[in-house]
This record gives structure tokens, C-alpha cells and sequence, in this order.
DNA sequence: CCAAAAGTGTTATGTCTACACCCATGT
DNA sequence: ACATGGGTGTAGACATAACACTTTTGG
């Protein structure tokens, strides 16, 4: 029996393992994602995932954070496994099965630390272009379950920066969800919620008689990562 | 360019790719776990889940529905991918990436067609064995999908026969979520879908009054896959 | 002073929860 | 006739959804 167990190790095929990120960023107006510009083959400069392969001696995890990290030099960004893709063909090079992180980070952060070693750049998810291989499938599923931790977890905050309004997240919601939302109603929710702190300072410059910043309750928010919201906007029947 | 993205795949390390399966049944009383035994080097005789290795030509779903036929002769199970593990040392004998599939069956259904080639047997999942691996952390992930699964989609009805009770079902609510339903409440809302088919014919044998039978009507039941109902029970704050 | 966005309360509606009694039948 | 599980209704609490006016201030 033992012997036969290691052979069968041996005998099997083995694939490459990469990894791809699905990106989001939030600019304040639109939710957008990064992409980077990838030529292989006949698809040479067609714009596709981050993404990477797993090294010898890394978890999935790991991998997923470095390669984040070799793109954006941001370290303590909010990652999740996705979902593991493995058709027979879908790179044509050759079999790989890739696993699909799902990252959120702040545009603003962001912006001016990209690496010039990659040719990235942030697409309107209304707008985006034709993608590498099944990263379209990949964003599809991405989206979705953005929206479905957007409305469990308070995860929207992970893309904003420390602090922010509650116009801005309205609409950060609005945007996920591609529907309006009621602000009394929005902002009652959340306040309902205590995991915001109210700041002194008010948002300058965006509009006449500006917005209270806040911030999050850091301990509660961590706490109470379950039982949140239900965002689903009224007309989801 | 283009061929810097050739070498690169050359170079890589390739990995093992395994498939397990978190096999769940339900006996009309208890939430269970079907295992195989599987005796690997000093690990002889330990419970394990059900797995196998992607076969050059096949998708990972392929995969886990052929694994799965091998182990019980069924086809057309639900079966949906939970999660990948890789860390560099979780199996011992080799890296091996390993895609989990949650499963739910019919421990009727089951029973008579079981394999002989495989030592399979169903636990409770109060008195699971020690598992190989990571499988316990497996296990532990399937069973908070499958909680969150069974609230949010008629998913429960897969681990039922094709004729099933009003009170069979709560049965097995209360299984998975390990508490007491209310069955006044619990019928009502589970009446309300209007996903359910009463039948002329009663249960016999279990009760003197005999419960009536229900069928799933499948045409809503596969449009409808979403916006189920909110079982989370009185007691979860 | 006016335009543009911020901020705030109330009411009606629906949903959830808790709870108790009668029904059908096999023994 | 009685024990066992099956089946049903209601009232109070709670959450949600719809809705409009006042405030602030930069230009």
C-alpha cells in the first residue's frame, strides 16, 4: 500500500501554478481596475491581470502578497483567495492552473509609488478593455463577490483612505452595486453601526459647505468582522 | 518580449495538482461526512478525505465529478469549488496544491452503490477522527460555506431525497446550523418561497399522523437562485 | 444671493420572533 | 384513550423604505 501511494506521486502530471489579482481601486467617482499590459504570443499587448507563479518554497498567500507587492510596493492590503481556474486550455502555452486572489486597495495610495517596471494602468470597470486568456471570467466572478462582501463585511472601507466621508462612501456603495442609494437611509445604516469615528476636520474643496471626515473604529471593526449590513439597495427584488 | 514570457514558463517549478472533496450527507437525524482510509507512509490508516490528481486533459470540475463517481457511482451531485490549499508543506511526501470541492449527497442514494475498492465510511460531524493533512481545515471551511450556502440558497434539498417532509428539512436546518428551529417559523418562511410542491402522499412509519410529502419545483427552484431566506436563527446577535 | 452638496426625522410597511393549542393516528 | 409527532395563527418588536426641508459656504 505505501509503495503504491508513492508511486502514484510520481506518475502524475504535474502543472504550473500561477497566481492573478483582481485589483480594485476606488478613485472617489468610479470603481476601477488595474491592469497590466502583458505581450505574449499572437496577444502581445493585450491588457490582462497581474499575476505571477508560485515559488518553491511560498504558500498561495505569500505569493499572492509578493507579487502584489512587486507592482505596487504596497504591503497590508486586503487579499482574498478567489477561485482556482484550471481549464485544460486556457493559456495555450501551456497547462496552468491559476488561483485568483482578490485585492483592494486605495488609488490614492497607489498612484504615485507604481513600479515603472510594469506597464499598469487603471480601467473604469464600465470600460474595460478585451483580456488576456479567462481574466475576464476571473473579473466577473470578482465583482460578484465584491458585492457580496461589501454587503456582509465592512470591507468597502479598505478601499478609501483613512479617512474619509460619508458621501464618498455612498458612493463607493453606489459604485459596487451600480444603484443609487438613499443617503439618510445610507448614512443611518452605517452611523447604526458605531464602527465609525467622527473626525473634527471637514473635507475642503470638493463642495461649498464640505463633509465631516471619519475614520474606522480600528478594534471594533476587526471585532466584529461578521453581521454587518444589508446594503442590498431597495430594488433588489 | 515575447520570448522572455516563453522562458519564463520553462523555468518554473511545476506542482502536483490534487483535487479533495468535502463529501457531506445527511441521514434524517445527523449532518455527516463521508472519509476513505488512506495509509501513506507513517500516516498508515488515517481518515482522509476523498481526493485525486487533474488528469492532463481534464478541468478541475471534470476532476472532482470523476473522483467523486469513482468513490460512489453517482453523477449530477452538487459539487462546488470551497478553496486551495497550498502551503509548501502540507503534504509531506511532495508539494501538492490542493483544490477543495464541497459535496452534497444523498446518504441514501449512496449506501447500496458504494465502491469496494474504496475503505469509505460516514462520520458524524461531532465525532470526526483526526484527518490527514490540512483536511481538518478543509472540513472547517466547508462546513462555514455550507452555512452560509444553506441561508442564502434552497441548497439544503441536495442532501435530501427526491420526496422529503416539512419536518425532515428542518431536521436538517437544525443540523447544519447546530441549533433549535422554531417549526411554526421555519415552515412558514420555507412555504413562502414557494419553491415547494406538496404532494398527496404521507410519510409513514416515523409518526402516527405521518408528515406530508413535499417535491422541489425545480423550474423556480433553478431560476430562484437567489435571495433565498435569512435562517439564521433567533439567537444569532 | 444663489447654487450645490451636507445633514437630519418621521411615518408606513413589511418582516421576524415568540408563543400554545388542536389534529391524526398507531398502539 | 393516550402518546407522539404534525400542523397551524396572532400580536408585539424590529427593521426597512420612502420621502423633503434646512444648513453651510464658495463663488
Amino acid at each position: 500500500m505505501r509503495l503504491d501511494i508513492l508511486q502514484q506521486y510520481e506518475t502524475q502530471t504535474k502543472c504550473l501554478v500561477a497566481l492573478d489579482s483582481i485589483i480594485f481601486g476606488f478613485d472617489g467617482e468610479e470603481l476601477k481596475l488595474l491592469l497590466v499590459k502583458r505581450g505574449i504570443e499572437n496577444e502581445q499587448n493585450t491588457w490582462s491581470l497581474m499575476g505571477g507563479w508560485v515559488q518553491p518554497e511560498e504558500s498561495l498567500e505569500e505569493a499572492s502578497s509578493r507579487i502584489l507587492y512587486e507592482l505596487t510596493t504596497l504591503s497590508d492590503i486586503y487579499l482574498e483567495q478567489l477561485y482556482t481556474f484550471g481549464a485544460p486550455q486556457r493559456d495555450p502555452v501551456e497547462r496552468t492552473v491559476s488561483v485568483a486572489y482578490f485585492a483592494l486597495i486605495n488609488v490614492d495610495d497607489y498612484d504615485n509609488k507604481i513600479s515603472k517596471s510594469y506597464e499598469a494602468q487603471w480601467f473604469s470597470m464600465q470600460e474595460l478593455p478585451p483580456l488576456l486568456f479567462d481574466h475576464g471570467m476571473m473579473v466577473e466572478r470578482a465583482i460578484q463577490h465584491l458585492r457580496y462582501k461589501a454587503s456582509q463585511h465592512p470591507i468597502g472601507f479598505e478601499l478609501l483612505p483613512e479617512k474619509f466621508t460619508i458621501p464618498q462612501l455612498q458612493k463607493l456603495y453606489e459604485a459596487i452595486f451600480g444603484t443609487e442609494l438613499d443617503k439618510r437611509n445610507f448614512s443611518r445604516k452605517l452611523l447604526s453601526t458605531n464602527l465609525l469615528i467622527k473626525l473634527d476636520e471637514k473635507q475642503r474643496g470638493y463642495s461649498k459647505k464640505g463633509a465631516y471626515f471619519y475614520k474606522i473604529d480600528e478594534e471594533k471593526y476587526q471585532k466584529q468582522f461578521n453581521n454587518f449590513l444589508n446594503f442590498l439597495p431597495g430594488n433588489a427584488s
